[in-house]
DNA sequence: TTGTACGCGTTATCAC
DNA sequence: GTGATAACGCGTACAA
């Protein structure tokens, strides 16, 4: 009796001890129905007696199909990005899915080598953010047919189904709630536009706006910045020293916005009354701040919880468009009219 | 000239094209040192150009081996644990390896479950949290000789490696601040007990404190909370509701600090000087509340690394013993001393 | 150095 | 219903 090299026990050993044969225990176990009862019963006692555990390896070979979805975010620490995970994983898990999952911190070639591995591992589909990849990467991706799905945004789209929303009509809700309290120089705190198109599509919409009531923005006014809470404190000092100084800063992120609001509160700035601060994500903390944080509102829960059922769908090669979600504006207490204004 | 199936070329595909056999272009991809020049200048050509992509399932069957790490966290949105798992995948990736990531949500047969489908996945290790899990489970590893670690608490270990660190002797530090600011009513927002060694430590280290002052702390005062900042919310309610009204809230989680912290300012009392409250874990948001939150800080980053560190010198049969980490004391603005009395 | 042939563990296709 | 057997794509002894 030769035992198993590795610990591990193979069908086939489950096979010899229910005395049945490769092709029985192997239906057994995966159709029930198919198998009479005594040979049901004797495999599945063998199956407990050894402790076996199909490999899955072998089967997604066999299979074509490892019931593996591979995701690859900006970061995961990010609250609205570890939230989207979280429900991701969730829809995915409920469906037998398992999520490999990395993070590319900003850099589009990282995420392409990411990509790359996750196709050798086999993942049944791809889970990405926002709209703007790598050229090849994309075309790979149509060529080898493997179902992927965008998120986070539905701006500049070429092409492939999002769920997402619309960054640019998000930040004009925004950018019109300022202008309503009457500010005019306002200092954007940013992520870096490139390869982002969701930087590119919130200042779009702050331009928008501003260009629609005579305004324009000028470049020095944009300040880039990492995307942490230390680059929210560094920007507002430097959005402070602008030649002309704004009345409202608005980041495109609440993390930013966090070290904005601290930085100004620490300088002995009073918000809203000697500036105004804006955030964009309406992560769980925004509304913990003081002032508490206007923001918009983005539910990382549904669009991880959609983006689940539409990979499942375009794996299952059921067409599917996927989804224009909400993101609302949210008026809280950090935005003020401008100082010695009326609200307009 | 037949054409793959399946939209990927194989491995006996770059062969052909090259002119070479399946053996000297598999050597040619793997161990270039071991072939000739032309013949692997021949495979790489063809390689590129049939833009080959190996198969990681048929690789990890032969090899025994898949460069996978499953990890199975409570939740994947609490930022302490989303910190955690995003530097635990950037050492893995750095590495090589892949992490597969799923959440338990508290719930240990959700847990078992889990572990059991990344078994079957075939992932070279494990990362769990906390110590406390399924015996079967424990057990069932250690038979299968998977490599795994448990991170987040040294408490109650039984066995394994651990990266992590004391959570009891973390909360004492707390209390120990708490007394000398002459609190004697404390009362306390946990999360279950169950199947949670570190909700344990924690309530053990204030108990332990509070002994040695000659203090007891009354059952009804330790009142249990889902993992969220609402349940912190409707904890303080129920913690100013007691028969005797507690002078300082300590909570095991910053989250629910965060509720508390918010609630009580809701309610109109005034931290410090009304009610002390605590937090644990210092999440980035802890000192941007107001008042800032006194707690334990805890290095999620550093965790995370370590993890991926140890997960991998485990696989390599490389003993290793963890590391226990520190978590340490900051006192910020929402500890003050009792109302009337002198600091101790 | 190179090619051949076998094995990895599973599922699917056939005859029986 | 059941049992042999051929895939799945790759790594690697072994022989040449």
């Amino acid at each position: 009796m030769e035992l198993p090299r590795h610990g591990r026990s193979r069908l086939s050993d489950v096979a010899k001890l229910a005395g049945v044969s490769l092709g029985s225990a192997s239906r057994a176990l995966n159709n029930p129905s198919s198998v009479r009862p005594p040979t049901l019963e004797a495999v599945r006692k063998a199956a407990e007696q050894l402790s076996y555990v199909p490999d899955g390896n072998a089967r997604s070979l066999v299979l074509r199909r490892s019931n593996t979805i591979g995701a690859v975010m900006p970061t995961l620490n990010n609250p609205v990005y570890a939230d989207f995970l979280h429900f991701l994983q969730q829809g995915l898990s409920e469906a037998g899915y398992s999520l490999i999952c990395s993070a590319h911190e900003y850099d589009q070639s990282v995420e392409t080598l990411l990509v790359e591995r996750l196709l050798q591992r086999g993942v049944d589909g791809l889970v990405l953010v926002g709209t703007d990849h790598d050229e090849a990467l994309l075309s790979r991706l149509g060529l080898a047919g493997i179902p992927h799905l965008f998120t986070w945004s539905t701006d500049e789209r070429s092409r492939g189904a999002c769920v997402g929303f619309s960054n640019r009509r998000a930040m004009q809700k925004l950018t019109r709630h300022l202008i309503e309290l009457g500010h005019r120089e306002i200092a954007v705190l940013s992520g870096a536009q490139t390869h982002n198109e969701r930087a590119r599509a919130r200042l779009a919409g702050i331009v928008d706006v501003m260009a629609l009531h005579g305004l324009d923005l000028p470049p020095e006014n944009v300040i880039t910045c990492r995307f942490d809470i230390e680059a929210g404190r560094k920007g507002l000092r430097e959005a402070l020293a602008l030649p002309r100084a704004p009345t409202a800063i608005m980041c495109t992120t609440d993390m930013l916005a966090a070290g904005a609001l601290s930085e100004a509160i620490h300088l002995g700035l009073t918000v809203p009354a000697d500036i105004s601060i804006t955030g964009f994500d309406d992560i769980a903390y925004a509304q913990m701040l003081s002032p508490p944080l206007t923001t918009i509102h983005v539910s990382a829960r549904e669009m991880g919880l959609r983006s689940s059922e539409a990979i499942i769908r375009a794996i299952h090669g059921d067409p599917h468009e996927g989804a224009e979600l909400g993101a609302e504006l949210v008026v809280r207490g950090s935005t003020g009219p401008v100082r010695g204004k009326q609200q307009s």
